[in-house]
DNA sequence: TAACTTGATGTAATCGCTTACAGGCGGAGG
DNA sequence: CCTCCGCCTGTAAGCGATTACATCAAGTTA
């Protein structure tokens, strides 16, 4: 004890967390400037201080803890908890009654890390509130939960640096595979993710590779079938509402209208809109569309949501439908039975495709090879009570007839 | 080199996953028991022996890679990636340029480990596929996000074994707190919560304690509004549509009901009904209502699910709303502002009750002090066009008034 | 210049778990 | 009885980060 220098320097890595200075003493003088400074330091805001003080989280209990309670060692523990049956029945229930009476719970993030693997799944969604996304995050979900797997979500909200950050962070979780249900994918993050080589499955956007597997709806199939529908039941001036979006899936449906109107009905009027996504987008969209001059007999929209929206503004506009416009919306989702009226539309089958992505990243799944394919999955046209006949037609004596189409009915 | 034995007995804990055993050899004969037996062992369906094999997932970079191609230790990098700024800048510069050049992801497994805590909060809703949850989850993601938190969802489905099931893996994740969005909690449960000392939200359930808090809404102050307004409007016959649901709010509607109805308008015929949730519950619902003898001016719906597939059933059976029957919901989801007639319902601030969970679970966020106490949140009436007086008034030729209360409308 | 501080970085312990490997022990084979 | 096998369990080395402490050079004070 050489009480001539009490030098406490006192140095930290975590100074951005706790930034704590103890005071300096040094031949009992006060050394290079000027110590009230320093201790300025110390003057934290309450709340800051508070915020900066988060502790180290309690430590639940760790695998050494339920071992020295039930007198083995912790790799012991550790085999029992993994359902290894090299353990003696009776050191098994040892263990498990330790456990329990200490209320254990593993911690899986040293899990993940000693074994090198785990048994999570991510899945990147561009809007969880439409209907389509969480169905196949639902069905994909059902899927892992059934083979012991877990799935995390990440919702981007449709914007580009969050779905970055989703794309760093599934990555930093090292999740067994991932999904990725979303419009906004630029070729840098497929790179990135090309990198990780964690077995991707895409939808709808990019090409097959190594580690890569691309699920797509065949829109054209799809977009097409209500074209022919329209077409079938005499309509000759139609409006396509789609929305700002520049990517894939949209700008599809979009081309494959054209093309397939230009093809069977050569002298068909046609007028393109766009609005922004979701209800509010649609009846925007609607309302510009009616006051613009052009005056159509069925107006296709680009999914079932902005279709609702017409719908509503429609209603106030005091405009009937299907007598004097049909309405028809794209991806059958369940708001689109109950609406009024009920929807015409294309359904696509979101169970299927979560469960195709299931046993396309988890290898043993299935029994077939389908990473690093394309799949390709065909919609169906639900014929309901949005549509009918054009009124030039009604107007000159038609009856109104619902099937005309071999359309399936549900 | 001894060639008198060579004996590879090849034993794994892992045999549970790569269950190999290799032929053993013992003075050159074959020893205890047939060889073919276990060799048997060997043949696997290959689909069965690829899942198997799954091995260990490719490693990506650590940080000692991206220290050795910086040529420095592994200490100075993760200063660099955690921005400590204590490292020279042109060892920064030098270790962001390694750490990109090899594409570098910390493993967050890793860092949760070693600094004992995350920044990952839980949140366990019943329905993500209902946009009342939905709204909470965003508001609280928002919130995360925009002070460096991450949020992980677990969806139930309203199925307690998979409640139970989530509850393990966030407690597993040792995320810094759970909010429990669910109606189907139970006392097990939150004992198992409160033993994990993560800070707790539960909303609507439960009692606030240590590390729990207890957000609710007043759902009494919102359904008397709703039978308020619907006595001054003169209505007398009214009918109730819940849920089966033994639990907190929805019996809570059920019973401020029936206590407001008996209060404000003793001479009131009341009907209590139930279905399942959702949309076809209201609407099988309302369809056994009808049927039932009991002829309501009004129906009060447990929510706006219920209510919409109660007006979608209303309108097949002919029945003019508000004209012949007032409907009202509950929630005031996105969907009862476009269906139509546009609902009468009661709004849930959710993005205040997600920002309140977030201000509560991470200590710091709030400059009150507002864990272990309950919060409680006012709702508020929205009138929209499902409501007017009831037909018996209107055929004595009252003028259908829509100011008769001071409601919100919006 | 001696004594001390400061800045920048390396060394190594640690987080909680998994699992390869090393025994100990009892039983079967010879 | 000796040998070997298989069952069961313990020991300890990782997994990939964080961070307390040590170190060393350069700068500052008196």
């Amino acid at each position: 004890m050489t009480s001539s220098s009490i030098s406490t320097r006192k140095y930290s890595d975590a100074c951005h967390r706790i930034p704590v200075l103890l005071p300096v003493q040094a031949h009992g003088r006060v050394p290079f400037g000027d110590l009230s400074k320093r201790l300025h330091v110390l003057r934290i805001e309450p709340a800051v201080l508070e915020f900066f003080m988060v502790g180290k989280q309690i430590p639940l209990l760790n695998l050494e803890a339920v071992a020295k309670r039930a007198g083995v060692s912790t790799a012991t523990v550790s085999r029992v908890l993994n359902n290894l049956n090299v353990v003696k029945g009776s050191t098994r229930t040892r263990v498990l009654k330790a456990a329990e009476e200490l209320k254990y719970h593993p911690n899986l993030h040293a899990r993940s890390l000693a074994r090198g693997k785990n048994r999570t799944l991510g899945i990147l969604v561009s809007n969880m509130e439409n209907p389509f996304f969480f169905d196949i995050y639902h069905a994909l979900e059902s899927a892992a939960h059934s083979c012991g797997y877990e799935v995390v979500v990440a919702n981007t909200d449709y914007r580009s640096e969050q779905l970055v950050a989703s794309v760093r962070l599934m990555i930093g979780w090292r999740v067994a595979g991932l999904a990725a249900v979303v419009s906004e994918m630029d070729s840098h993050l497929i790179q990135m993710l090309t990198d990780s080589r964690i077995p991707i499955v895409f939808y709808d956007v990019g090409t097959p590779q190594k580690n890569i597997t691309n699920v797509r709806v065949d829109y054209r199939k799809g977009m097409k079938k209500i074209v022919e529908y329209l077409h079938s039941l005499g309509h000759t001036r139609m409006a396509f509402l789609g929305h700002h979006s520049t990517l894939g899936p949209i700008s599809e449906r979009k081309k494959t209208f054209l093309e397939t109107v230009t093809r069977i009905s050569p002298n068909a009027e046609v007028h393109i809109a766009s609005g922004s996504d979701g209800l509010e987008g649609g009846r925007l969209a609607a309302r510009e569309l009616l006051s613009s001059g052009f005056d159509p007999t069925a107006i296709i929209c680009v999914n079932d949501f902005m279709a609702v929206g017409v719908l509503r503004q429609l209603r106030d506009q005091g405009v009937r439908v299907p007598e004097e416009i049909s309405v028809t919306g794209f991806d059958n989702i369940k708001l689109s039975e109950f609406c009024s009226p009920a929807l015409t539309t294309v359904h696509i089958p979101r169970e299927r495709i979560g469960q195709k992505i299931f046993e396309i990243l988890v290898p043993g799944a299935s029994s077939d090879r389908l990473a690093g394919q394309e799949i390709l999955i065909d919609p169906e046209l639900v014929v309901r009570e949005s549509t009918s006949v054009p009124r030039s037609e009604q107007a000159g004596g038609h009856i109104p007839k619902r099937s005309v189409s071999p359309a399936v009915v549900r």
